[in-house]
DNA sequence: TTGTATGCGTTATCAT
DNA sequence: ATGATAACGCATACAA
């Protein structure tokens, strides 16, 4: 009912020749295929439509072309960018993308894995929901499945390969950048840090940079809560006022939130306070007359977790790789502040 | 080297009962097994750690659990919203995605068709790069497989279940908006219509309210030429000015050009100008106080094409359907035409 | 250069 | 209630 069921047999048949012969055509086999068979078994392929079924091939071949990527939120916009350099190694390489949503619910992602594994993926590229190892994951990795981690680390004694940003080092950026602007206090706005390695990192950061600052202060988002910011905010300002103080916020998400403060408050950007972000999504030029930010290598970073995922498969590589892409710091006019205009 | 190999014949081995019976025992048969038996069973596949081998089991059944998505431009925003639609759908009926990115490039859609095929994927959600059939998806149509289209139609003879936004309906309610709101001239910015269908509706949808309006300009969004705009929003200003001329963006990518063509100008919004589009991107709120916009039913739109595929591979439906869903209406800042103030 | 025959891991038919 | 066993569509070792 699905395919019309054309089998290599059919084709052999149409082209008189040996299911082992279309077999060795099919798969571009050496010394072998006259040019003369070569041909009668092309056109019988053609005439009839046969398309190779993947799932006998794999049956023999224990390869199913297929890669697995699991995410926690697709909505978010770093999600889709990494995809995108994701797909753009794998596609070449001659791989299939399986794609799965695990909503941020540990559950969800533990039952995705199951079912990507059944699928047979012959590897796994994960951003995980959690620092927390789930049964599932560790089970697989056991099995020998190769994993590639993105964004996030997972802890426990479970070392897998990981590509992500250069967290500390994008923070340090961000607070060098806005010292040499002239900034004297900082207000660090981020997402609940769960059990989220990068968030982990990125308030480590920002926490290091407190005693040379002695003014920074760390504001955790709430979704019910649009007010718990607008506060912390007024009285930052009332503190260090004359536009030395500067939000800087965790990622875009959370940017969004900081600018629905910044708006029910009235203040204007960069006149009345900094602003900054790490992350750079499509919109960061346009808001505020522009919004400085540290982009994340999206692409790339999407593309190397892809290579090294099919390195892992290919070669049986060696030792787990934690890879560490350094974000870019992109000046826009949040950031100017007040007194040191040029 | 994968799996490591654990197939129903090592569970039936280790459960001490036959094969026959561990595969009923999976697929939870009727009048089958005594609860005796299955405890065995169940311990032998805990204990070994057996996963059904998908391959396997499609070469039987003919069915793969697998849903293809086709779609020309992965960072397009729209995409991953019709994606968690689409996600949400599938996964919980036992589907899983593959997912392809045919980076708007015809002969990258054809090639992913086919190898998505290959993979036996059982239905395809498309959005297709171009309203030109491709000769592989008529192939694939033809051999009866289901394709869903999203977003886009396909003209020719080749008529597709469809699911998309009510184009003329969308244009319909912002003119109306605009015209509500005091807007005497609007220029409409359009990408290059290329072929495809859904930007030929928006454009219609606009030339017909032109001899109502008397004043609507189109432009063509340029990559190259981000100053095509400046000169064309400056005569329009000159000839209707006093804020009631307004840009109407045909969606999210060219209201980012008009953005930066305005902000190039130095025009006030919406003082000198007002500004609308269609699709309502999560910095919509955020940009000038708030862009009034036509909200697209992104989930819903990927979720409804998502059941209509499952429709078609279930219960084998009738005719091709074409389900248009509404826009909705986002009134903010920037619509706020100066003299019909409240 | 080409053909024959076996098995990949399941499901399903037919026995028992 | 359970066990043998024949396909499913393909790749490959072995023959010819």
């Amino acid at each position: 009912m699905k395919t019309k069921g054309i089998t290599i047999a059919d084709v052999a048949r149409r082209a008189q020749v040996s299911q082992a012969s279309v077999s060795r055509y099919l798969n571009g086999i050496e010394g072998n295929l006259s040019t003369e068979t070569a041909g009668r078994i092309q056109k019988a392929i053609n005439d009839m439509g046969y398309r190779p079924n993947a799932w006998a091939r794999s049956l023999k071949t224990q390869r199913s072309g297929l890669l697995a990527v699991v995410v926690p939120d697709l909505a978010n916009s770093f999600v889709p960018a990494v995809l995108d350099g994701i797909e753009a190694a794998t596609n070449d390489a001659g791989f299939s993308l399986l794609i799965g949503n695990s909503q941020n619910d540990q559950m969800r992602e533990s039952a995705l894995l199951d079912r990507l594994l059944q699928q047979r993926a012959e590897g796994i590229i994960l951003q995980p929901t959690s620092d927390h190892v789930s049964e599932p994951l560790r089970a697989l990795v056991s099995e020998g499945v190769p994993v590639v981690l993105i964004d996030r680390l997972t802890h426990d004694e479970l070392v897998l390969d990981m590509v992500g940003l250069d967290n500390r080092g994008a923070i340090r950026m961000a607070f060098e950048h806005l010292q040499a602007r002239g900034y004297r206090q900082i207000v660090y706005v981020t997402d609940p840090p769960d059990a989220v390695s990068s968030r982990h990192e990125r308030e480590q950061a920002v926490l290091a940079h407190q005693s040379a600052w002695g003014a920074v202060r760390l504001v955790v988002r709430t979704h019910n809560d649009p007010g718990a910011l607008t506060s912390v905010l007024k009285e930052a300002v009332d503190i260090v006022p004359g536009g030395h103080t500067a939000v800087l916020c965790s990622n875009g998400m959370t940017a969004l939130y900081a600018l629905e403060a910044i708006r029910t408050i009235g203040y204007l950007v960069p006149g009345d306070l900094g602003m900054m972000m790490i992350d750079d999504p499509t919109w960061a030029p346009y808001v505020l007359g522009g919004i400085t930010s540290i982009a994340q290598p999206t692409f790339n970073l999407g593309n190397r977790a892809a290579q090294r995922l099919l390195n892992r498969i290919h070669h049986t590589v060696t030792k787990p790789l934690e890879t560490r892409l350094p974000g870019q710091l992109m000046i826009r006019n949040s950031t100017m502040c007040p007194l040191r205009e040029e």
